[in-house]
DNA sequence: CCCTTGACTTAGA
DNA sequence: GTCTAAGCCAAGG
């Protein structure tokens, strides 16, 4: 049940995140057409989650897990199981983060605000 | 319409 | 390495 579009955009982008990868919230943020909605993306996992949608896939920046409580831990033993290995409390984003086909954010051609980086 | 909430992110101390 | 502050944005009250 479609609540918003938001909600259905981002919860696609997930479902489309392969077994034994992850993405962070700034990525699938900005794969959904959305670009700088971390947290929103955050919001709609908590009311998504659920077996449609690989909501352990999604992580923080840096591969840490944003999710506190046990459900962090729920969440770092299913990706373990999926074959994501951690490194010190976090994921080696290098080797398991997932790229997205060329999908530049449909909302305005291209936002890349990226800092001097 | 205004205010609060939050599984975020980056920059600075 | 840790902690704090500010910026960000959709939804719900």
């Amino acid at each position: 049940m479609a609540k918003t579009r938001y909600f259905e955009r981002v919860l696609a982008v997930v479902r489309r995140i392969p077994r034994g990868r992850v993405s962070t919230y700034g990525a699938v943020a900005h794969a959904a057409g959305f670009p700088g909605t971390a947290r929103q993306v955050a919001w709609a996992l908590r009311g998504a989650a659920g077996p449609p949608v690989p909501w352990q896939r999604v992580v923080g920046a840096g591969g840490r897990i944003r999710l506190p409580g046990e459900g962090g831990m729920h969440q770092r033993l299913l990706l373990e199981l999926e074959g994501v290995e951690f490194s010190g409390g976090r994921i080696r984003l290098e080797q398991f983060e997932h790229q997205f086909p060329g999908q530049p954010g449909r909302r305005s051609a291209a936002r890349r605000a990226a800092p001097t980086r």
